[in-house]
DNA sequence: TGCCGTACTTACCTCAAGGTAAGTACCCCA
DNA sequence: TGGGGTACTTACCTTGAGGTAAGTACGGCA
């Protein structure tokens, strides 16, 4: 969900669907919390080539009201956070797949290029 | 795809599709579509309570652009348009039930509220 | 002594998505 | 004669998503 409150009214599921994982990195989030299962926030930043800091800490926050991320805090020093994917989160990468399919499909037919990362593990999504 | 040219680089199949679908009416226009098969401009604007002429003009062309819809002009007076889906609009479409299916019961969850819309189909992405 | 690392917060700015409203050209109907 | 319908186009404006860059508090290390 945007920075500004949503939560519908909505026409339909999709776009309940779309409140929620609109954002130019929340679906990227969704997918590196699916791979590596938990992730402090330092990793994430490296993981996502591109995002801003506070974008990052807005999407987080914003998907852990939404309820799709586990938000761990470790009181010491330096400050350690782990971010994991909660049940709905994990639904919700499921509920992506076929999108995901149907999206690396068209990168196929239409040429697009495809951004440069290290280490980007192959998969379905990919 | 917005009205800026994006077709990639793409982080993934997710982008991608997002890059297609993401505007604020295109996943309802996909659906009206999808129901009623084949559309008239103004139907079209009827069925989607609140959308502007111009954005809906704006939306089409792009999803003309992209290969999602089908455009059928009738040479006559006064003006008549169809839209229809082509194929990968279609399977676009069927790439989005799992999606719709979360966000119903997203909706149901958390109890929000949908739009009230007349004569709304009743279905999995209602 | 000063730079790197942790995980943020804050202020400011830009740009484009989307909204509003009017104009176009033609016909039909009351 | 003028209001409504067809399918748009154009100009202008607002809003907010996202970017940039600096600041915070603390410790480790060279």
């Amino acid at each position: 969900m945007a920075a500004s409150e949503r939560r519908g009214p909505y026409f339909c599921g999709i776009d309940a669907a779309m409140d929620v994982v609109s954002g130019k990195w929340k679906s990227l989030i969704l997918w590196e919390l699916e791979e590596h299962g938990t992730r402090r926030f330092a990793e994430l930043r490296r993981g996502l080539p591109g995002v801003s800091e506070k974008m990052l800490v807005q999407h987080l926050r914003e998907m852990e009201e939404d309820g799709l991320v586990h938000r761990e805090v470790y009181r010491q020093v330096p400050p350690k956070v782990e971010y994991s994917l909660t049940e709905h989160g994990k639904s919700l990468n499921a509920a992506l797949e076929a999108l995901g399919r149907w999206g690396t499909e068209r990168i196929a037919r239409i040429g697009a290029e495809k951004v440069h990362v290290t280490q980007q593990p192959a998969t379905t999504r990919g």
